[in-house]
DNA sequence: CGGAGACCTTGTCA
DNA sequence: ATGACAAGGTCTC
C-alpha cells in the first residue's frame, strides 16, 4: 500500500474539487479532514487535496495491483478529464450567457469526470426521484454487497463497484428490496440481466463505440433508464459532452431564465425534453453538457449555504413547482 | 402521443 | 413532534 503523496500539475482555475467531486456527478467521494477528498475509481482508493497549481494525491490499492506513479498520474488525469482546457471554454460560455458568468464565479474549475460506465448505469438508476444522500448510501451498499474489497483505511473497508454479472445473479432483487432499495431493486436486477444476456462486457464495449444518439437509445432499452438517466451516462461516462440531462433543476432553470413559454407546462414530455437540450446545445456549443453542469452545481441547495444571498437568488428561492419529469422512451 | 398516478425510502420543512 | 412534500424520474395505463 502506498501512502506517499504524488503530485499532478493543475492550475487552480482548471479544477475545483468541491464542486466537481461533490456536485452530484459521482456518488463515491467524501470530504475527509484537512480538506482532503477520498474516493474510489478503477478499483483503487484515492485521496486528493488541492495545492498551489497542483493536485496532491495518494493511491491505496491491494498489494497485487500495480500503482506506478506514471500509471496513476495518467489514470487520475484521465478521470479528471484534464485534457480539456477550461480556459478555452469558460470565457466563451460566459460571453454567451450572463447566467453562466454568474455561476462561474463560485463554480470555476468544474470538470466532467470520466467515470466507469457500469458504475454510472447503476448509480443513476438509483438516482431517480431520490436524494443525493440516499443515492450515495445505495451505491456504497452495491459496492459492499457485490464488489471486491480494495483495502482498509482507518478502520473503514472500501470496495470496488461490482461487475454486471454480480448484479445479474439470482436473488439480487430480493436482497436489495430487503435493504432499502425500494422499487429500484427491480430496475437494477433487470437491467443487469439485460446487459448480461446481451453479452456483458461485449454489450458495454459496443455501447462505448456508439455515437451519442445510438448510445442513448440503447441505454433506454434498460429498465429504469429514461432520457434523463441515459443522458447522465452519455455525458459522464461515454464522453458525449453535448448530452444535456434535463432534471428537475435544469427544467426549473430553463423555464425561469431561458424558455419562459415552459412556465405553464406541467410535465416534461419527450418533445419538451429535447427542446431544452437543443436550446442549450445551441447556446453553448458541442460541450454544452459541460456548461450545463456548472449551472446545475450553482442550483444545488447544498452549495448555496455558504453563498452570499443576493436579491436575485432569494427572489426565486422557494418557487420550485410540482413539475415532474415525464419524458417517454424513444421509439426506434 | 400526452396526461395522470403510482412508486420505495429518507430528509426537510412547517 | 407529526405530517406533507420533494428528491438530479420512470413505468404503466
Amino acid at each position: 500500500m502506498t501512502t506517499k503523496w504524488h503530485k499532478l500539475l493543475c492550475k487552480k482555475d482548471q479544477l475545483q474539487l468541491l464542486g466537481t467531486l461533490n456536485g452530484g456527478q459521482s456518488f463515491r467521494w467524501k470530504q475527509i479532514p484537512e480538506n482532503q477528498w477520498l474516493g474510489i475509481f478503477s478499483k483503487k482508493v484515492w485521496i486528493l487535496k488541492e495545492a498551489t497549481d497542483a493536485i496532491l494525491y495518494q493511491v491505496h490499492a491491494p498489494n497485487s495491483t500495480k500503482t506506478s506513479p506514471k500509471k496513476c498520474n495518467e489514470e487520475l488525469s484521465n478521470y479528471l478529464h484534464l485534457d480539456v482546457d477550461l480556459s478555452e471554454y469558460y470565457p466563451k460560455w460566459s460571453e454567451k450567457d450572463p447566467n453562466f458568468k454568474d455561476a462561474a464565479e463560485q463554480f470555476y474549475g468544474i470538470r466532467i469526470l470520466r467515470q466507469d460506465v457500469v458504475e454510472n448505469i447503476f448509480s443513476f438508476i438509483c438516482s431517480q426521484n431520490n436524494h443525493i444522500s440516499r443515492i450515495t448510501s445505495m451505491v456504497e451498499k452495491l459496492a459492499e454487497y457485490y464488489g471486491e474489497k480494495i483495502c482498509d483505511i482507518n478502520g473503514i473497508t472500501y470496495y470496488s463497484f461490482p461487475d454486471v454479472e454480480k448484479l445479474a445473479a439470482d436473488g439480487v432483487e430480493q436482497h436489495l428490496r430487503n435493504n432499502g432499495f425500494g422499487y429500484r431493486a427491480k430496475y437494477i436486477s433487470n437491467s443487469a440481466k439485460l446487459i448480461a444476456d446481451g453479452g456483458g462486457n461485449k454489450w458495454i464495449n459496443e455501447l462505448q463505440e456508439m455515437k451519442y444518439e445510438d448510445a442513448k437509445k440503447n441505454l433506454m432499452t434498460l429498465m429504469g433508464i429514461g432520457a434523463k438517466v441515459a443522458d447522465c451516462i452519455c455525458l459522464m461516462s461515454l464522453g458525449h459532452l453535448q448530452a444535456i440531462p434535463v432534471d428537475t433543476h435544469i427544467y426549473q432553470i430553463a423555464a425561469r431564465l431561458y424558455m419562459p413559454k415552459l412556465g405553464k407546462q406541467k410535465t416534461v414530455t419527450e418533445k419538451i425534453y429535447n427542446e431544452i437540450g437543443e436550446f442549450f446545445r445551441d447556446l453553448y456549443g458541442p460541450l454544452a453538457g459541460w456548461a450545463h453542469t456548472v449551472l446545475f452545481c450553482a442550483d444545488l441547495k447544498k452549495f448555496q449555504d455558504n453563498k452570499v444571498e443576493t436579491a436575485k437568488t432569494s427572489k426565486h428561492k422557494k418557487q420550485d413547482s410540482k413539475t415532474k419529469i415525464n419524458s417517454k422512451k424513444l421509439k426506434t
